[in-house]
This record gives C-alpha cells, sequence and structure tokens, in this order.
RNA sequence: GGCCCCUUGGUCAAGAGGCUAAGACGCAGCCCUCUCAAGGCUGAAUCAUGGGUUCGAUUCCCGUAGGGGUCACCA
C-alpha cells in the first residue's frame, strides 16, 4: 500500500487535480490587478461588518481593475440560516457593492470559476483532498470525538498545549496498512492535514494592513474533510482561492491567528498563497468597555437597520470608507461629486485598532449627502422608504407636484439646507405645508399684538413679490408696528424698539406654519400659495 | 492560561526622532442685510504608564497596565 493506493481507495471518483487546473485558468488581467472577494457563512443577517469588508474589497479590486467577486462559504449545514446567502446577495445589490463574479440567487452564479458556492464545490474538495494524500500531506482519521474531547482533558490537566500535534496525533503514525483495513473495515474517519511545522520555529508574516506578524509555526494536523464529506474553512480556502486565482484575501482580523496554517498549507499543496490583509472589527462602547458590534445586542449591527431609519446607503457607505481611509472625508470634500470608486483606496492605511461606531458621525455624512440630492431623489427614495416604514408620509408625498416643490424649498443651490440626516425625518420636516398646525407658540410678539402684525402684513402681501420686495414689505409692517426695521440698529439700541423685524417675521412663521423655525418663509409662502397663506393667516384676524 | 495584535482629544484619526501635534464629528462662543439647518471664524480638549537609547522621544527598545483576537469534525 503506498499513498496513491490509499488515495484512490478513500477517493475512488475524484477527478485529477490537472482537470481543475486546467478548468481554472490563471487570470489574463493588467500588472498589480487584484483579485478578491467577500465569502461570508450564510448564518444570519447580513452584519455592517460584513459589509464593510465587502466594501473594502470591492474599492481595493475596482482601483486596480481586478476582480472582486461573492463566495457563499456553506460548509457548516448546522449553522446555515434559510434565506441568509439572498439576503447577503441582496444587501451587496442595494449598497451597489457589485461583485464581478459570484453568487446572484441561491443556485446560481456569473463567472468563469464558479460555482462560488462551497456546497456546489464538493467534487473539486475531494480531488484536491486525495491529491494531499497523494503527495504525502493528509491522511485519514479514525479518532471519535469522544476520543479528541479525552485527549484535550488529558492535555488541559497537564497543563500542556491543547491539539491534535506530534505525539497526540495518534492517527497520523498508522501504517499506510491500518489505514487501509480500518477503512475497508467502515471504521468512520475524517481527513486531516499533515503538518510538519513545528511549535518552537517561528515563522513571519506580513499583512497588508499589520505589517509584519511573528507567529510560532503551525503544527498542529487540523481536520480538512469532515465526516459530512464537506471541507473545513481552512481547506476549503485553499482550493477556493487557488483556483478562483485569489491575490488577495480581505478578512476579518478574527483570522489573523490562522495565517500560519493557511500559508503553510498553500506552500505543502504547491500553490501561491495570496497576500492576507486582516481588517480590524467596528466596536461598541458598551459601558466603558469597547467590544464588537454584536448582531444580537446592538440594533445598529445589522445592515437592515440602516434601511429601516432610513439612513441612505451611499451614506453608510461613507461613513464606513472614512473609518477605512480617514482621507477619504477631506477627499470627499474635494469630490463632492465623483464615484467613491475614483478615491485612491489605499488598503494598507486601514487602521490596526477597531474602530468605535460613531452613529452621530454616520448621520452627519448622512445630511451632507442627503442636501445634494436632487428634488426628485429625495421624493423617491422617501416615497419608497414612506411605503414601508410611514403610511402617513406615504399619503402626504402622494401629492407628488406639491410634495417635489416643498421638498425642493433651499434645495439645489450653494449651500443646500442640511436638514434631513434620514428619511424617518421627512415627515416632521414638512408636514406643515401638507396640514394646517394647530398650536401656535408666538414668542416675544404675541396676542393682539400678533393680530395686528398679522393684518398689517395681509394688507401688503402680494404673492407676486420678488424676495426683495416681500422682505421690504416686512420691514414695512415692523415699522409700522413700532418695531425696528433692521436687527443691526435695534442691537445697537435694544432700548428704543420693543422688538425687529425678525420678531414680526417670526409672528408671519408661526402663523402659518406653527413653528418658530423653519426653512426659508419667503420660499414657504411661495410653495403654498396666495389661497393657502391667506387662509391661514386669517384665522387670527377673524 | 499560552500565543498574537493594539493603545494620539469624548469619537474617527493624520503625523514624524526636534512641528504652535493636521483634519472631521461632537461641544462652546462669535459672525452671517428674518428664524432655523447650514456656512465662515474662534475656542476648550489628545500622544496609557514606568524605565532605557539619544543632545532631544509622543515617535525607537524593554517592562507594566488596559483593551482586542485566537486556541472546534464553526466559519
Amino acid at each position: 500500500m503506498d499513498y496513491k493506493e490509499l488515495a484512490d481507495l478513500i477517493f475512488p471518483n475524484a477527478k485529477p487535480i490537472e482537470y481543475y487546473e486546467k478548468m481554472y485558468p490563471e487570470r489574463d488581467l493588467p500588472e498589480g490587478a487584484i483579485v478578491t472577494r467577500y465569502a461570508p457563512s450564510p448564518t444570519g443577517h447580513m452584519h455592517i461588518g460584513g459589509l464593510y469588508q465587502a466594501l473594502c474589497s470591492k474599492m481595493a479590486a475596482t482601483k486596480t481593475k481586478g476582480v472582486f467577486f461573492l463566495r457563499i462559504e456553506d460548509t457548516d449545514q448546522k449553522r446555515e440560516i434559510d434565506g441568509a446567502d439572498t439576503e447577503i446577495i441582496d444587501s451587496l445589490k442595494e449598497f451597489d457593492i457589485i461583485p464581478d463574479e459570484g453568487m446572484i440567487s441561491s443556485d446560481e452564479w456569473k463567472g468563469n470559476y464558479g460555482p462560488y458556492k462551497q456546497s456546489l464545490r464538493k467534487d473539486i474538495y475531494e480531488s484536491y483532498a486525495k491529491y494531499m494524500i497523494e503527495i504525502g500531506k493528509a491522511y485519514p482519521c479514525f479518532c471519535t470525538s469522544e476520543e479528541l474531547e479525552e485527549m484535550r482533558v488529558k492535555q488541559e490537566n497537564a497543563k500542556i498545549r491543547p491539539g491534535y500535534y506530534g505525539v497526540w496525533a495518534k492517527c497520523r503514525n498508522l501504517s499506510l496498512d491500518e489505514m487501509a483495513e480500518k477503512i475497508k473495515a467502515g471504521v468512520p474517519y475524517i481527513i486531516r492535514f499533515k503538518s510538519d511545522g513545528r511549535e518552537d520555529r517561528k515563522i513571519e508574516i506580513h499583512d497588508g494592513i499589520r505589517g509584519k506578524v511573528i507567529f510560532p509555526e503551525n503544527d498542529l494536523d487540523i481536520p480538512i474533510i469532515k465526516s459530512d464529506g464537506l471541507p473545513t474553512y481552512h481547506f476549503a480556502h485553499l482550493v477556493d482561492d487557488h483556483l478562483m486565482r485569489t491575490t488577495m484575501v480581505i478578512r476579518g482580523d478574527e483570522w489573523l491567528a490562522s495565517v500560519p496554517l493557511h500559508v503553510q498549507l498553500f506552500q505543502e499543496a504547491g500553490f501561491k498563497p495570496p497576500k492576507y490583509c486582516h481588517i480590524s472589527p467596528i466596536m461598541k462602547n458598551d459601558n466603558g468597555n469597547k467590544r464588537k458590534l454584536s448582531k444580537r445586542k446592538d440594533p445598529e449591527a445589522a445592515v437592515s437597520y440602516y434601511e429601516e431609519i432610513g439612513v441612505p446607503p451611499e451614506a453608510v457607505k461613507e461613513y464606513l470608507l472614512n473609518i477605512a481611509n480617514s482621507s477619504f472625508e477631506n477627499w470627499r470634500r474635494q469630490n463632492k461629486d465623483k464615484s467613491i470608486y475614483d478615491f485612491d483606496f489605499q488598503i494598507s492605511k486601514m487602521s490596526v485598532s477597531g474602530a468605535l461606531f460613531d452613529l452621530t458621525k454616520m448621520l452627519d455624512d448622512s445630511k451632507a449627502i442627503i442636501s445634494r440630492f436632487s428634488a426628485e431623489k429625495v421624493y423617491n427614495e422617501g416615497y419608497k422608504w414612506a411605503e414601508k416604514h410611514d403610511i402617513e408620509l406615504k399619503k402626504l408625498l402622494d401629492q407628488k407636484d406639491y410634495a417635489l416643490k416643498v421638498i425642493g424649498i433651499e434645495r439645489g443651490k450653494e449651500k443646500p439646507r442640511k436638514d434631513i440626516a434620514k428619511w424617518s425625518d421627512l415627515k416632521d420636516n414638512i408636514i406643515y405645508m401638507f396640514e394646517e398646525p394647530k398650536e401656535f407658540d408666538f414668542d416675544k410678539i404675541n396676542g393682539e399684538e400678533a393680530k395686528k402684525v398679522i393684518s398689517e402684513y395681509m394688507k401688503l402681501y402680494d404673492e407676486n413679490d420678488d424676495k426683495q420686495t416681500w422682505f421690504d414689505k416686512m420691514k414695512d409692517v415692523a415699522e409700522k408696528c413700532g418695531y425696528a426695521r433692521e436687527v443691526k440698529k435695534y442691537k445697537a439700541n435694544p432700548e428704543k424698539w420693543p422688538g425687529h423685524v425678525g420678531d414680526v417675521s417670526t409672528v408671519i412663521r408661526v402663523a402659518i406654519t406653527g413653528r418658530r423655525n423653519t426653512p426659508d418663509l419667503y420660499e414657504i409662502l411661495q410653495v403654498l400659495g396666495k389661497d393657502e397663506v391667506m387662509d391661514r393667516l386669517s384665522k387670527f384676524t377673524n
């Protein structure tokens, strides 16, 4: 019995790897092009950290005219959640982080290196597992989970490093004949990697974000094929990223400690390892303690949260990009209308320590983005959101032509209004333009005095006035009622008048909108139209 | 616990052996021919800690503390 015979016994039908090597050739890409991927497990809702990884990967690939693909890592059937894969696909679409290749539904994909879903690649893994056995780098292990547990307890009690290695790796030293015998006898087994690493030797790793990191070599004979016949993460990573010709692996830093194993796997298999980039998680301050954003505890960890409160996907991305490369926000200020893909994203500039999530800052980004949207876009996005989350807002927006005018107030100027951070702010922002206010809290000028101001104003009001004329009339009203025409003059001699033109316009503002603070009053009156203005004002004079 | 990584204002952070240690969010104040939102200006606020190396360290080295990650037939 030799390795070849053992391999044939275990995987009699597996194709030689040359078959796949030919099927998935090296990619013909320009110099320096990065081939990278987002490779989530479909185990739950899409997480903001996942979106962050996908964004960074897409940025890196796009910048170098490379390839960004989506691979679904569903080798753990126990943890798999139905529909999670399509949720991931949909989320990426929603955020316009479109993969060049990868799954486009539960069972379809685009691209020449598929399937891009691990459960569909079982034959491929078998070929490569067989290959590993043939070259003497893998072997069957017959230990039961009870035996492994027992071993772990022993190791723990003896205070030695736990794991399947060295003298603890019992099956590693079985003769090939013994292995074959057990297999023929039907003893269940898994396939393990045969590590030649030594724990007392160091390996230097060059991470694309962290720089040089030194680890002990891996000496664990880790499982590569589980008893269900599917590969473990590590082995699937080796096979897939080799065959998909990945050049850069961008993933969460929980994988950093596995890099010695991974480069060893590539080396022993005779393949070229990718460049690794481990990104730090997004954290949250929990009572003074920093911790990873958690799907269970933190609503803001789920990407769906932003859709629910109505933060545009663009804003979420911009915020994430700020965290990734802080020079982004300066760039953005200089390049307000450019696509994010024009930004010179540097994966190496990413922070090594995890950033605390800051919703306030994201909302600030969001305000800036929404302020630059056209009225049509605000209308459309707001409407889409309202249909799902706020039926009353939807009703208002159903008066489309009028709603567009309302939304257009102070929009499209050099300094557009920045007062909407999320669609859930919209209704409160515009409601008084649709419904007459019911409560009026006049400020300085109230009661009979306010009535007088209003009736004087009604005498002069002409909807055809331009803004200057309109404001001059406001000053006339102020003067007529005994207030200062100019704020400045008033401030110079506050004892001379009971108030100024600002106080007077506040009366009109409150009478019309029920609020003391609103956008430009002139524009509001224009949009409301003469009839409505007179109607609202006359309530106070009758 | 072993191994690995990290530590600049409240937050995100730039930075380099010698700088008044950028910028952004937030906060405070002022300005801006009507209020807000903006915008402009100004301000308060930072190099975890103890030792070295050095003429000089926040930057380099070592230790300490704190934080994070990892040690599965999970990814």
